[in-house]
DNA sequence: TATAAATAGGATAAATTTGTCCGAAATAAA
DNA sequence: TTTATTTCGGACAAATTTATCCTATTTATA
């Protein structure tokens, strides 16, 4: 469904969220440690987020990854998979084809519509906030 | 969403169903100019499908591929989809765990649930031969 | 100001997916 | 039986995604 940058991507900001909510900052090793995840890589799509304005960073001695307290009930889903892996997944047609619309439809363009619409949705609908309370709860986990 | 071997394989499906009815058999040559894509790859995914028992092929002399009039309607996108992608579009775990489920969910186990059931049922629920109808009678499109 | 710690970012490598090429095997027709 | 045609299948190549490594830059603290 989503690459795996964007798996990476989602369960790091999830991470980030759960250490933001008690002012602590997280490193690249820290998170790769806690999502089971290649350090280096997470590392790289951690700038793509920070360049999407999904988490903040702080160069340099005691700094960090972290996230605005007050902003994590505001990030949606969507937000980090269109950083990473774009709008493709629940805007582009689900056979490839380059100019599909309602005029001109794929075969399979209705059958996908109501799916795609859903997860569009659902992604727009979802914030970063009932993910991390979530994890921090124990109701779900970010590894295993 | 899908791979491009599964969106070829599905699109190949659908054109030599369409010909099937009228009893035509097809190269890799004609499908690769209906559905716009590379023919010796589109060759390699049409052997995937021959392995599945979604198309039949005859080789030699004027062979080809073609599937059994009276299977069409039988034939569903899972069977496709399956044969090229596997199950883990809807069977896998969004957020890529290994073992996701009930009593271990990933952040968004709930979320996508729903969702991909609707895939599954979408693709279990949608037969080659209302795809090939659609394409015969000029509702939908292979290509541009 | 010097030092240590941390992210940024470019270069590179490995793995996977996508795509090509060519000879072997099969088969219908002359 | 020979020939032309066609799929099969293995080897190879290109492109993309995933992953690693190393240096530059930034910054808090001593």
């Amino acid at each position: 469904m989503f690459s795996k940058a964007c798996e990476y991507g989602i369960k790091a900001a999830i991470f980030i969220a759960t250490q933001s909510y008690e002012g602590k900052r997280v490193s690249p090793k820290e998170i790769a440690q806690e999502i089971d995840s290649p350090q280096a890589f997470t590392a790289k799509i951690l700038q793509a987020l920070v360049k999407n304005d999904v988490v903040s960073s702080v160069k340099g001695a005691y700094g960090g990854f972290e996230i605005d307290r007050n902003q994590i009930a505001s990030i949606k889903l969507s937000q980090i998979v269109n950083a990473i892996d774009g709008d493709t997944i629940y805007n582009g047609c689900g056979l490839g084809l380059h100019a599909c619309d309602e005029a001109h439809p794929c075969p399979v363009h209705d059958k996908f519509k109501a799916i795609r619409t859903d997860l569009k949705h659902m992604l727009e609908n979802t914030s970063l906030e009932e993910l991390a309370l979530n994890i921090k709860s124990g109701e779900s986990f970010l590894k295993i």
